[in-house]
DNA sequence: GTCTATATTCGGATAGAC
DNA sequence: GTCTATCCGAATATAGAC
């Protein structure tokens, strides 16, 4: 009675390659975990694993950036509402099932020199969660220019963060995060 | 007439896991690359693949250590310093011959849930970094918890911005970390 | 220290039946 | 849409000669 097989793939791969890279994920380990029939993988994919990838990163991009909007929209306030979201996310990271576009990161790091069409979904998901950042900025009287460095430097922290506590099996990093941004957003003050 | 067989392979699987990832690099290009011996891999590492990763991020670790505190010590200012480290990094990376540290992100990001050993030398190796550049802001007259806790903040910046900086082809993202300092600097004064 | 040969497992992918 | 069987290449690792 599945009717959303497709997407019971693109989910487990994205939780795979979170856990154990493109590369170190295997067809076999997809079509377990996701529990889809063997047979139809290549039904949905027909262009293999690179295509599932591809898709599991247009998934986890959308996934992450609506979670994103959804956090930053409990306040009206960018810097409590970013700071809340980071802290969030550290919260999570701890309590084991995060899941904050890790994927996203492996990917590059794994494919950057070796798929441009990987590459560039990963480049498109990365610009949309640092929007998301933006637009809030904006809407708090930021201007454009400042809102959109702010915005990918916001990403950017996080990401490193995310590298670093798992590295540190903590979350710290995320934390201290948290802890730095007023003192980048004090020096970029909105123009009222 | 080759004395560093095993030095050869080392850097060469650096060099690997930083464009293609640990699990993606094959002990057949370790050698094609290296130039060194077919036979001798399994006699100089006697445990494979993954002792030779291990000696990697350890090599990795030291070289990026001292190059950092060479960095540094061009400048008796810390925040000058480290900008022009990361400014410098920025020339690197888009010199196309760059070589700051990636393969150990991308052997987190591929081997923290999968093997212990790897994880703990990534994490140690991070933690080297950013104590050089703990220690010189605590040259600069930064108390220990402040210097500490901006060596690995800025350490945290570097990674997430050389991942940014894979995924974007270009390097604006760590020139955007380096403005982004003076911010963050201010507000965690030496105390005079 | 280095070599070749080989064992073994596993990867992604295809063909064709149902 | 799903299944099984199978191909082919590549991977790591081992054994044993030189």
């Amino acid at each position: 009675m599945r009717k959303n097989t497709k997407d019971d793939i693109i989910r487990a791969t994205a939780l795979l390659i979170q856990e154990k890279g493109y590369v170190g994920t295997g067809l076999k380990e997809i079509i377990e975990q996701s529990g889809a029939p063997r047979g139809s993988i290549y039904y949905h994919f027909p262009k293999g694993k690179e295509q599932i990838a591809l898709e599991a990163v247009i998934w986890t991009k959308e996934v992450v950036r609506s979670f994103i909007q959804e956090e930053l929209a409990k306040h009206d306030d960018a810097l409590i509402a970013i700071q809340a979201f980071v802290l969030d996310s550290a919260d999570r990271f701890e309590e084991n099932r995060y899941f904050v576009g890790v994927p996203i990161s492996a990917l590059i790091l794994e494919t950057a020199s070796t798929s441009e069409k990987l590459r560039r979904s990963c480049e498109k998901a990365f610009e949309a969660w640092s929007q998301e950042f933006m637009k809030k900025l904006q809407a708090n009287g930021y201007e454009t220019a400042a809102a959109e460095k702010l915005g990918t430097v916001i990403n950017t922290m996080i990401q490193g963060a995310l590298v670093t506590a798992l590295a540190n099996k903590h979350a710290a990093s995320l934390r201290t995060v948290a802890e730095m941004l007023p003192f980048i957003f004090k020096q970029l003050l909105p123009q009222k």
